[in-house]
DNA sequence: CTATTTCATGCGAACGTTTGCATAAATTTT
DNA sequence: AAAATTTATGCAAACGTTCGCATGAAATAG
């Protein structure tokens, strides 16, 4: 293919007799240009069909105006409303975004990271998990602005900043609700291939029942197994799997992991023939699309997910304006659906 | 932020006591160099912390190894898996991705298609939905190669491709499995808001009566509003809403537009106290995340998504390489799980 | 030991912009 | 009418690469 080349400034230049400066300036509006000049100029850019090379500008400018985000994989509907909500932020703010997914595998992350960086992102948002000790060690090489969303900053950037959700006040809230509407006999349904925020929401639970004065009982905590396939079902697999069993152990109220394992409770009560929520309360976590289409409808803990796509944006440009930005942390709150009663007199 | 500049390779080469070119040919592995010099150079560029400027290789080259991907949202799992199927291909063909969601409208869209034409990616994957006149007049302007996505390629571009699921096949599918299982009063539950593919599935549900001698009763034809908000809850509803209907015409069999719409008819089922698929049978169609995790399992048509996702960037990297590709027309599949049984005797 | 080939390197242009500086023309001030 | 100011334009460097061409050095051939 010859594809013939795009037309640049020079040749509009070429067309308009003038110099390729002046073309640049009128095109870019500059008050140093006649009104009349400007005016010709952009209509013979618009008739030649002129299209600026953004590469170009941002080697000069040092500048890409884009920015690059990092999930682990877009099909967990969370991350999803994540980066939607980046890129709506993103587009407001006149930013492009680059988006990759690491699949939950560190090398997988510096590659992109590294990849980011040759690309002359002006930014990056990061919202992958896991990071250990060799991968912190070559986090410290990256010059650039980051934001970590739901994970803490290490390391002597100091463009680094983080966003997170209050997991441990949203593990209070699931299990407060739970406490006050009467049970007593309340499960805990973890996955334990997100360890950071699981051990916080659990975390959470603990802390109320110990506040109330009730032993945290192991019998009513449960966990799925590590290998656990991600996507939908997995969850929902291991949620009936673990409510099977904390029903067993006469579990009256179940606080899952997240929305998609609460499905799998809500499957499990059914299997036992228990009503939910006459005889057995479920609450979920992620206020996902899932809650209002499940029966009965999902009590769950809200995390707002977009906003917080949004926000990491917003950190990001502040950061690039240079202003300062506080790491901030976000509070879930409770949304009360049909899932969730009072304890029965069992 | 003062930003301490980059290194780049004129540092390098001055450190080195070399030129530019020769700094470039080393990191390159180019033979013009010998061996020693080339590996003193690379490990020294390692040492400085070398990040090579993608934007000015681009500039060079008139390549830069990223792709734009718009959709219309990144909410709808289908969409989901669509991209990370790109993304996917993508990054094992070294190509980077842009990702913009257009929220369904065409100004949007061309303002994305701009916006990557400015960035000089080397080519689109556009599965976003409507192409109207005016619109299909500004897409003309447009000298990239793109692949769309279940959207016919209209216009003289010769670089653009299509990809496209059959869905009067599709329909024909989900129409003849429940005629088959012996039900004659078939449902069809619509989305008004998805026009095109809604009437193709809808054609071949018509086409497969018809083949049957059976005459199209329109009281068995169910579209939703056009203004159903966007979403899992939305198509739910609406297909609760339409389900209803229909069971209320006597259907004993219903065909959905999509799987959230079948939930919504499952729903609908349990709130009339009909089995399901004992006394109802119910079909959907992409075969989400969803299906395994509703009661009973869904009954389905298999769109590949993720596939989709990856081929259309095959097909996107093949026209880049100057390679011949002819447009695409995948086949869906059915895949039978629990919410469709022979009809009763009723 | 000179003539030729091979090998390794440097020079400089090019990719498409933007922008500081110089300059010419037009305008205003004395 | 000359001097000072403003206005509009051009020149050329810079951003960080790559690559064709020229060139000097080393190796081989005669």
């Amino acid at each position: 293919m010859p594809a013939a080349r795009r037309i640049s400034i020079k040749d509009i230049a070429r067309a308009a007799g003038v110099s390729s400066s002046t073309v640049s300036r009128a095109l870019n509006d500059s008050s140093l240009i006649s009104v009349d000049v400007r005016t010709r100029i952009q209509r013979l850019a618009r008739e030649m069909g002129y299209t600026p090379n953004a590469l170009a500008q941002s080697l000069q400018s040092n500048r890409s105006h884009s920015v690059g985000v990092i999930i682990t994989t877009i099909s967990d509907p969370y991350f999803a409303r994540l980066v939607q909500g980046v890129e709506e932020a993103a587009r407001q703010k006149g930013l492009t975004v680059f988006m990759a997914t690491s699949s939950n595998d560190p090398d997988n992350e510096i590659r992109i990271l590294e990849n980011f960086q040759r690309r002359r992102v002006d930014g990056v948002i990061l919202a992958a998990s896991r990071i250990d000790e060799e991968y912190a060690r070559k986090f410290e090489h990256v010059r650039l602005p980051v934001i970590m969303v739901n994970n803490q900053a290490t390391g002597q950037n100091p463009d680094l900043h983080s966003l997170s959700m209050d997991d441990l006040s949203g593990g209070e809230m699931a299990a407060e609700h739970l406490y006050a509407l009467g049970h007593r006999r309340i499960g805990y349904a973890g996955m334990r291939n997100r360890p950071g925020s699981n051990a916080r929401r659990l975390q959470g639970y603990q802390a109320v029942m110990r506040r109330h004065g009730l032993e945290a009982r192991p019998e009513f905590i449960c966990n799925s197994p590590e290998d656990v396939p991600d996507g939908l079902e997995g969850d929902f697999t291991a949620g009936k799997e673990m409510a099977l069993a904390l029903l067993d152990q006469g579990a009256s109220a179940i606080f899952c992991y997240c929305d998609s394992v609460a499905a799998g409770a809500l499957a499990a009560c059914r299997e036992r023939n228990l009503a939910v929520p006459e005889q057995v309360s479920i609450i979920g976590y992620d206020d996902s699309d899932l809650c209002p289409i499940l029966t009965p409808t999902l009590t769950t803990i809200h995390q707002p997910a977009l906003d917080m796509g949004r926000m990491a944006l917003q950190m990001l440009a502040k950061t690039l304006s240079g202003e300062p930005v506080a790491d901030t942390v976000l509070q879930p709150s409770l949304v009360k659906r049909g899932s969730t009663a009072p304890a029965g007199q069992s």
